[in-house]
DNA sequence: CATGAATGAGCATTCATTCAT
DNA sequence: TATGAATGAATGCTCATTCAT
């Protein structure tokens, strides 16, 4: 008789974990985020911790999934354009963004120290995954159309992509001089002279791999 | 009652610890290489290992302390070099020969995972500044020469330098397709073009900051 | 607004969790037995558990006293009997029966584990004093006709005859070769002669206590 | 160089737990017998504890094998007996002894509610074996010498006179009128009686299995 | 009554660090 | 100097129990 199981309840409550765990780890790394303070930060009781996860680590991996699903999410929103460049620098521009919310860098930091559990990697490569699966599909008509270089692959080209954007995460997260409104524009430009590739006006290429 | 200590020997016996726990923590992470495994790892017992660092965290900053003062040493080793373009590209290409060695990037990331020790900040600090320090004199010969790119200051130059070193490095520890041998000339590549900047026939500059 | 109680309907449902809770503790022991895995085993929620048993050391007690019942339904049934060897027999040939059940031996040791709880070890010697209540009589009986042995007194002789079923119990939950089938008739071979007692064929008696 | 591991201490050391623990099982059963509180019973701190024995229940299978290696020495003390049924006797008596000793009941029903762990269940059986092993050839001595009976294997002959034992220790644990000083002979005589068995002047056999 | 989400006290266990030898 | 036994604070996690719905 009884109504139990709101799932929408159930699923608000797991995200105010979720953020509480993303703040916490952000500032303290893995092992500094007890679950005594991420509780606290989501002011819970230890015990309802564990009734939304089974360990620390999973929650960890439901953060990682909720970045996953929203690169997914991203992919769908792109349907239908026809400007292959300009939708590949958008996305390099929304991951430089991505960098401004200072719990990012910290988070991919604290993720990083703990990447030697094989749950983490496998979520991690995950994640990789879907991002290449986002960039892949706008390299390729991008080649099509001429707009971008044809002398790479598109899962390289897409693997550099990733490389830049990482960089420039890492980068915001280590140097205080370094912030994404001031380096937001040269990252773009340096993407774009990357996907544009060397000027070979004479026909010739200069890195091949 | 005299305990003479032979500083040959106590130096080795660092170094020897040093090299343990760059292994044991590029490959468990820090809280992962607890001091007994770190211990066995060096074959020494545990007394021993706190006769030579405080704690655990002052291992970390001594193998820190270690890169940067190589970083130093590099510095010096160029002294006399008049080709800044090519020594800058030199040390990029070092910096990608270090990620072939795995202990780099596993230590990297364990590192990074405790850089909300303020000591691990500091000493993750001072090797940037080391870096950047290294490289701002040749981007500055460079520019002079006319081999750089003008229209940034050197200091950022140098961050972007770094940036591609350092996504190449998490990108080697991500990703198993993306390899040293396999990406080093397009990172020589793609730092050149970044080096030499956009083409400025027509006297404009695409990106400015 | 009036919340009639079906009384029959609670009886029921205090009896499948008391079945369930049989179930589980035979299975895994007390603290093995969580309420969780007695109330997944009994169909219901955890909060139904607690209305019908305040604690879970309240649900031992529950089956304790549902053994003690049980005992006390055997000693009415036996009203009008004027056979006492035979009828103590029987008893102990019904203990035997039990251990044939697995649940029993299993819960046996369970409530063993926790007879350092006062209310266990005191409804655990309500138990035994039931039994003996059970037994005094027909051994008293079995002394005035002259079939049961006089050497005794009634009580000790109980305690025996409990001794050797208790023994039996234990037995058959240790030793898988040793089962019910197998060793009841020597069971009840080995009680006769001990109640019979010594052959004083020449008036001594061996054991005197 | 430095001689350490003075395993004289270390063995002290253990059985200072391991008398601690056998304690405090005793007194508050498996579950109430915290590390914490067999620590401090020991007089210990928690971290040497795990020293000594990685969890909880490698103590309690510590203690299962000490009573194991005890059983052993009994059996090589025996060797050069030439009297089987003394020696039957004085086994069953040196067990009824142990019950003496409080703590023995006591951490035998502390084992009883977590036999359900295999590794307890294993070294229970061990036990079991061992006495077994003990008294089967006491047995078969017995039975050549024809002091024993010969109607029943002498595996099933050992069976039942650990029956005795185990339920003469259950009675002495439950009952606090059945002490061992005041039961003991009777304990003898029945084992005695059950030995020999049932009286075959006429050549024939009550009990046959 | 029935439910199960929420609670937090309590526990086993880990591990950096100390110190007597 | 080298050792490893000893320490105990700190942590992740469990589970009996409560209570709003």
């Amino acid at each position: 008789m009884a109504r139990r199981v709101d799932p929408q309840r159930h699923e608000a409550r797991r995200l105010q974990i979720i953020l509480a765990g993303l703040t916490v780890l952000a500032e303290r790394g893995y092992e500094g985020a007890t679950t005594a303070a991420i509780c606290r930060e989501a002011g819970i009781g230890s015990g309802t911790f564990f009734h939304y996860f089974a360990t620390k680590t999973e929650l960890v991996l439901a953060i990682l999934e909720l970045g996953t699903a929203e690169t997914v999410e991203k992919a769908a929103a792109l349907e239908g354009r026809t400007d292959p460049l300009a939708v590949l620098l958008e996305l390099v521009g929304s991951w430089a963004d991505d960098a401004a919310d200072p719990r990012i860098p910290g988070f991919v930091r604290a993720v990083a120290g703990v990447m030697h559990l094989p749950a983490v990697a496998d979520a991690l490569a995950a994640d990789d995954r879907a991002q290449r699966d986002l960039l892949l599909p706008w390299v390729e008509r991008g080649q099509k159309s001429g707009e971008v270089r044809t002398d790479l692959l598109p899962a390289r080209i897409a693997s550099w992509l990733a490389l830049l954007s990482g960089g420039f995460l890492e980068r915001v997260a280590t140097d205080p001089d370094f912030t994404v409104d001031g380096e937001r524009e040269l990252l773009l430009a340096t993407a774009r002279d990357f996907l544009v590739g060397p000027e070979t006006q004479d026909g010739t290429v200069r890195a091949s791999g």
